[in-house]
DNA sequence: ATTAGCACTCACCTTAAGAGAGTGCTAATC
DNA sequence: GATTAGCACTCTCTTAAGGTGAGTGCTAAT
């Protein structure tokens, strides 16, 4: 299948580099001038005739040059794509702006100064995906009176996120009842995931606290809500980036995608995952018709080797892959060891 | 200066009329026909005409029906414009809504939901300033250790914002310490508004606590830090609408007002008001390049009578300034009504 | 004061022509 | 047998020209 000897692969790659570039169709002619490729256009031209019959490439019209087609970018990203390095001003620039950002102690603030500084070196849009409350674990919870009938709960994370929930208290409670239910769940709670309370698990804390089970459900009601996907804290960087591209001079595309942007939850759909380093998804592969033309470049982000949230830049499909990766890659460990610290 | 007669205002009117409902220039032919205006054409191209020379009207070209000037929009909307009643399917869709968002006790829910149904109903992109901090005044306070080094600072006021700060302690402090300074900030400043805090004030404060002054200087410095302009907290709705609008299909315009759009900072600075009622900005009065072809539309809510936030509709200046004032002004109205009760 | 009539203007649409980039194919060359 | 030069062909894009139609300003009649 990926029989591609290794000119056709020489030929594959520079039409997706050129095109990457250029957004331009790459006709036989360029690229037996520029690049590397000793060959003669006539012979280009075959070669190329025989990656469009094996639909790595295409022809937006029958005299044009080519362009990859999807397949061709995943080609290009499996087997042919350079590693590039950091420049050396990218580089220093990303360690003065932790530098700063390290201050912030809200993982809020944090992930905010991320995603824009993900997008603004990599000029696409970014996305990041806050830490899942149901994969962080509990650090503490208090429980604040507000007045006669509601409370608000404050719950604190492993992974710095700080949820707050006013919850209507069934009854007027003094502080005394309350603090004994809070002692009993920071006890029990501590250290465990949100995920992993299991069924089980909550039908015996339950029992416990039978005689305040009527706060305790209110509790556990805001817990299971927060932790069902409802809650999407999905943050954006750089969306007006997408203007840039060529591809995206229509407005109807353009509209779908920021239209795309205002919905939380299908974003966050989008960006969950639980995959072991840098995911690239091109095209149709976003299974979302209005990604068609994008790909999504993500990489998960950890506490404690789990992982907790995702960043990722999208961009046309046309991307700069390998340069996307490299910066991801930097930003998401610079992320990990600022949440190790929280 | 205003010295429109008649015949003229009801020229005006439905120049402007006519240009917001269908964004193309009006011809005298049209306004003789449609309208209530029993002239002929040519009489009341003299009256265009004249209108031209006043400012109110302009033509895109020679041969091109008029289009209102900002000046003409400004009239319209300051004299002309007939009130609107919010349509009976409209109110019940409102009530319904806010039906539901009642039913949520934070305010910044409260809000994006109203950002979000402010969008829909308007089909312009709605901006709404949250509960402004130094406008808010204090309910309570509460510190939580974090751990040895670090507290959580909870800070609910009676906007319903409530404000989270980690910071970090200048030594070790054990919770008795803590409390007797929380306890103390509880008592002076209960019920102040952040904003009326004085410098005098905080002196006293320094002085009274001179022995936990290590403490009570970063509990203030988050204050202050708070009050400051950094904090912007301007929530989006329906910024995918302006592509409907015709005059944005240009690129720039477009990929201005997005940039705009992700600059909080800027964006808070233009709700800013401390306005009775509903403040319409056209075109240039907003004092911002971007903005030079739209109107903001925008209205405070108020807590206790004190205004606290502003809720805003922007649009191109050519916009349904009627219908958006009446839906504003209600939303408003609910909005206040719901954060009285928090 | 109002209106009908008319010449004129200008954007917009359609069509046609020409340039340019690139292809596929064939025949010559290494 | 693989590679290349040459050439006819295709298709987009740009530009120019002509035609259409909506709308105007002005003048003379009502």
């Amino acid at each position: 299948m990926t029989g591609l000897n290794e000119r056709k692969q020489k030929i594959l790659h520079a039409i997706v580099t050129d095109y990457i570039q250029t957004a331009e169709p790459v006709g036989s002619r360029a690229l037996s001038r520029h690049y590397q490729i000793k060959l003669s256009a006539a012979t280009i031209r075959n070669e190329m005739a025989d990656l469009e019959e094996l639909g790595f490439v295409t022809q937006p019209h029958t005299s044009a040059g080519r362009i990859p087609t999807q397949q061709g970018y995943r080609f290009f990203v499996d087997t042919l794509m350079d590693q590039v390095a950091l420049t050396n001003p990218e580089e220093k620039y990303l360690a003065e702006f932790y530098r700063q950002v390290q201050k912030m102690q809200e993982i809020d603030l944090i992930i905010q100064h991320t995603a824009k500084v993900l997008s603004v070196m990599t000029s696409y849009t970014s996305l990041i995906l806050g830490p899942l409350f149901r994969r962080s674990a509990f650090k503490q919870m208090r429980i604040i009176p507000i007045d006669q009938e509601r409370a608000l709960v404050v719950l604190i994370t492993d992974t710095g996120y700080i949820k707050n929930k006013v919850i209507t208290l069934p009854r007027a409670l003094n502080q005394e009842e309350l603090n004994q239910v809070i002692a009993y769940l920071n006890q029990q709670l501590a250290g465990k995931t949100i995920a992993s309370l299991s069924a089980e698990h909550l039908r015996q804390l339950r029992h416990d606290l039978y005689a305040r089970v009527d706060i305790l459900n209110h509790m556990m009601n805001m817990l299971e809500e927060s932790a069902a996907e409802g809650e999407s804290r999905v943050f954006l960087g750089g969306t007006s980036n997408i203007l840039n591209q060529p591809e995206f001079k229509d407005m109807k595309k353009i509209k779908h995608l920021l239209t795309l942007f205002e919905q939380g939850e299908r974003l966050t759909f989008m960006l969950e995952t639980e995959m072991e380093g840098v995911l690239i998804r091109i095209g149709t592969e976003n299974n979302l018709q209005e990604m068609d033309d994008c790909s999504l470049v993500t990489a998960s982000y950890y506490l404690h080797n789990r992982p907790v949230g995702t960043i990722g830049v999208l961009g046309p499909t046309r991307m700069e892959y390998s340069r996307v990766i490299t910066i991801i890659e930097e930003i998401a460990s610079r992320l990990n060891r600022l949440i190790e610290a929280l």
